[in-house]
DNA sequence: TATAAAGTTGACTAAATTAGTCAGAATTGT
DNA sequence: ACAATTCTGACTAATTTAGTCAACTTTATA
């Protein structure tokens, strides 16, 4: 059960940007060198997160990317599927008629992978960008 | 954020075990065909079950695998550390003293993490192995 | 006592995924 | 002009996953 830096950077950089945001373009070099994220892995995410319209971008010098809504608009599970991040717990439920691995029942466990999926869910449903950048007074980074 | 084979199929395999037991060892080979999982790769994942202590091991002719305990004291939590499946969410930890990726402060989304973490540890916690075979008037395998 | 059923255990491996890097183009402020 | 910045597909090394293989030990039972 693991989650990968790709979802992980995003969650980061776009706190970042939330944070650092005064209605001007923050762009990825900055971000890069405040997160300590790689400026070349930024730019792919920020490439999804841009055409999942996430963020806005600004080319250019003194470009950089926006939000596009208020921090406290963007969920969690907005930036997770913009990333293509998914809740996997069993691969079962695409051929859905024949049941799981192909038998005509469902699995004893099949309702217990269900349930942890929404489990985790749910609180990428409840937790959203401004949640994270409240304490601005804790000096993070 | 993915659950990998190792963790579900221990977790079907016990619960297998748990349905079809009769006070009698149950062999990898029943198990194996009931839900469709590979006898070598069963043989792995109870190795370290019987290392950690959730099963014990009946050799020779008419052996198999018994529970240690009864189902409804066998946390999933238990079977996922066996089976060594652990809930990252983030790097950082091992290094506590220096805060995230070497920097002097906790990086923005440290918090989130842990919460994270801890939200899919409770369920872990939460869940046992009676929980899974309640309902053994629903048919299933 | 021969045999078959079953667990024991370390070593190995193909395939997939991850976590990036590289390269070069396009755009825009100064 | 040129420097800063985004844009985007292609590529790749390393790691992890999801197993398989091989040879062994133990024990029930015919």
């Amino acid at each position: 059960m693991k989650l990968n830096t790709k979802a992980r950077y995003a969650v980061m950089a776009l706190a970042d940007l939330a944070k650092f945001d005064n209605n001007n373009p923050v762009s990825l070099r900055d971000i890069s060198l405040r997160q300590g994220i790689s400026l070349l892995y930024l730019e792919q995410i920020f490439f999804k997160l841009k055409n999942n319209n996430i963020v806005h971008s600004v080319r250019g010098a003194n470009g950089g990317y926006i939000l596009t809504k208020r921090p406290d608009q963007i969920k969690l599970s907005n930036i997770f599927s913009a990333v293509q991040e998914e809740v996997k717990t069993v691969k079962c439920k695409k051929e859905s008629k024949k049941g799981c691995n192909g038998k005509a029942t469902k699995c004893i466990t099949h309702n217990l992978w269900d349930e942890l999926e929404q489990h985790i869910q749910h609180f990428f449903n409840e937790k959203n960008l401004g949640d994270l950048i409240k304490g601005k007074n804790e000096n993070r980074i």
